[in-house]
RNA sequence: CGGGGCGUGGCGCAGCUUGGUAGCGCGGGUGCUUUGGGAGCACUAGGUCGCAGGUUCGAAUCCUGUCGCCCCGACCA
């Protein structure tokens, strides 16, 4: 490619104010994106080879396992997603998914997932335990509605996936599946040069059983993640199981009432009456609303050290509940306080508040379902809110074990904590950006698109299903994230643009633009990604936009085309080599070939 | 949706407090000089100051509304 005729770079000078992240700001800089809306990016030319080549990699690998490539519509009727169920959940309210109507008034999704799709298609093909397992997988334009997108291509609301979904005759040939997935994706990503940590996730809002992350870790990232030294533990914070830290026993002479004016907070309750959070118990209440528009008032308590984690909070609540779980918010509204509650002593509440505090009016459910963590529970005596304004008191004894309350784990796992009891091993945090996500759906989908084989005893059985995702678009800026310096983007070799750019400092110079030419179509000639920056500008713009963009190899031609010298440049280290014209395609070829192996 | 900030040429910004008919740097074009680290000089094109109302003799500037964008939060395969 040369850069006048046939590709424009569209580097900027300055670096753009909307951009905050180093990979967001290198991409607008350096020409790969142009933003046309919030969240919606033009991947401009250089930015789509980046694409091809990440796309070409996944595919290789998965076809390795025996994944099979295909498309499906962006444009899904709304009927597939309300047989499914997933249509109120993803469209009202808090929903995800853009939406529109036809001029028939049908309505339809811009999907942003294709589990449907791809459900009903398949139980239309597969008929026979003797095709399964299958895996299908597209790589493809997906859509969210994020209510803030941002970081570039990091939260967009248009955006490249792969998207793979596998099928499968048994629970075992389905768990089996998914660990080869797993190793695909290890290569994959090793493949792209970059560093990721597989994760234990939460399932979220797609369900299913087990589920695995894969982060990128990068300070940019929007996720924390939770990891033993040793590799023996890894999660992301949303799922991550531990052992809180030992709480400070209160003493035994503490009992009854606390008069605790104006102190509505953990830390102001400690600050005036020398007490350490772990001797309270914080309780929360929040509101979950179910898709049978029934709402149900949550008393959730912790230890006052510990935080609550609303994922395991939701996903335990679901589970509660026939009716789909919409969303569970926090009750803090004054104006819903006083139309549902009575008296709530705000600030001073303690886990044994009356069912009565509930209106008759009130639509809500008329008693709390109390959620107790495992960190509160444990505690024989604490101290908690009084139910009653300006007073705390003494709990003891206070028994959690009765029929009202569920003790359960809603806890977030924080870095310090401990994994086992018998171990010394301590969490560690890191930020992380998810860029791929493996998940065991089950029977979840095949269930309620009616998706059936027949076994070997011509039994009539729901096929077993996994869904596999990697955020390609997302893999790009990961990468740059991993891969810059102060002067630009360093590519690893294998998602680079090109291998190698040229850059003749003089084209006016008969002598280097023949060399030039002569070296730009030995390259070609063999298959080499090689750009040609055959602008006539000074050599040291070409330079700095060679640096910016983050071509691996540079070849400068300059003053020494006369003795048929040239110098090849390694872009991440500064190595020059000074080479003859006639040996660089042989170095260039054994210098990237060192760098292709050593990235994956 | 709550809090904060910003919309002035392709990009980065000044001007707004105190109204007087738009400016700087970079980028673009032309010419000459220069040519291994974002060149110099000269000339030049390019903006209904986000949009709509209002106040005023006069609005980028003041007022009202509206749209868009960014950041923090809430939210999130």
């Amino acid at each position: 490619m040369r850069v006048t005729t046939s590709f424009p770079l569209g580097t900027l000078r300055d670096t753009p104010s909307e951009a905050e992240i180093i990979s967001h700001q290198l991409l607008l800089k350096a020409g790969y994106i142009r933003r046309v809306s919030s969240g919606v990016y033009a991947y401009m030319p250089i930015m789509l080879r980046v694409i091809e080549k990440i796309s070409a990699i996944i595919e290789n690998e998965l076809n390795s396992i025996g994944c099979t490539k295909l498309l499906l519509p962006q444009l899904h009727p709304a009927d597939l997603w309300k047989k499914s169920e997933r249509w109120e959940g993803y469209t009202a309210g808090e929903g995800i998914m853009f939406n529109l109507k036809d001029r028939q008034g049908k309505e339809f999704g811009l999907a942003p997932t294709h589990e449907e799709v791809i459900t009903s298609i398949a139980s239309e093909i597969i008929n026979s335990y003797k095709q399964l397992p299958q895996c299908f997988y597209q790589i493809q334009t997906k859509f969210r509605d994020e209510i803030r997108p941002r970081f570039g291509l990091m939260r967009s609301r248009e955006f490249i996936m792969k998207d793979g979904y596998s099928f499968h005759s048994s629970r075992n040939d389905l768990a089996l599946f998914y660990e080869k997935v797993g190793n695909a994706y290890e290569n994959i990503f090793k493949s792209c040069g970059l560093q990721t940590v597989g994760v234990e996730a939460d399932s979220g809002a797609i369900g299913g059983a087990s589920s695995k992350e894969y982060m990128v870790t990068a300070d940019a990232g929007e996720d924390s993640i939770l990891f033993t030294e040793s590799g023996s533990y890894a999660a992301n914070i949303e799922k991550a199981v531990s052992i809180p830290s030992q709480p400070n026993l209160l003493k035994d002479h503490i009992s009854g009432w606390l008069e605790t004016p104006q102190q509505k907070t953990i830390f102001e309750v400690c600050k005036n009456n020398n007490l350490d959070p772990s001797q309270i118990i914080k309780v929360v209440i929040f509101l979950a609303k179910f898709e049978s528009k029934s709402e149900v008032p949550i008393l959730a308590c912790i230890r006052g050290d510990q935080h609550i984690n609303e994922v395991k909070l939701f996903n335990l609540i679901n589970k509660l509940y026939r009716s789909n779980l919409l969303n569970i918010e926090k009750i803090e509204d004054k104006n819903i306080i006083e139309k549902n509650l009575f008296n709530l002593p705000l600030g001073f509440i303690g886990p044994d508040l009356d069912n009565e505090t509930i209106k008759e009016s009130s639509s809500w459910d008329k008693t709390w379902t109390r959620i107790i963590d495992h960190s509160a529970s444990s505690l024989s005596k604490f101290i908690s809110g009084g139910n009653k304004v300006n007073f705390h008191k003494v709990f003891q004894d206070f028994s959690f074990a009765s029929k009202d309350y569920l003790i359960e784990d809603i806890r977030n796992a924080k870095k310090g904590d401990k994994i086992k009891i018998d171990d010394n091993e301590e969490l560690k945090e890191k930020k992380g950006i998810e860029i791929g996500h493996i998940f065991q759906l089950g029977q979840k989908y095949s269930e309620k698109l009616n998706a059936k084989f027949s076994d070997k005893d011509g039994q009539l059985k729901n096929l077993w299903m996994g869904c596999y995702g990697i955020g390609v678009t997302r893999i790009a800026q990961a990468s740059i994230e991993q891969n810059h310096d102060e002067k630009g983007i360093c590519w690893p070799i294998q998602i680079s643009p090109f291998e190698v750019i040229i850059i003749p400092t003089n084209l006016k110079d008969p002598i280097q633009r023949d060399l030039t030419e002569q070296i730009y179509n030995n390259f070609i000639t063999n298959k080499i990604d090689v750009l040609l920056d055959d602008r006539d500008d000074r050599a040291g713009v070409k330079f700095k936009d060679a640096e910016l963009i983050g071509i691996p190899f540079q070849i400068i031609i300059g003053r020494d085309s006369i003795k048929k010298e040239v110098e090849l440049i390694c872009r991440a280290n500064n190595t020059k080599f000074k080479i003859s014209s006639d040996k660089l395609l042989k170095k260039f070829i054994s210098e990237s070939e060192i760098m292709y192996n050593k990235n994956s």
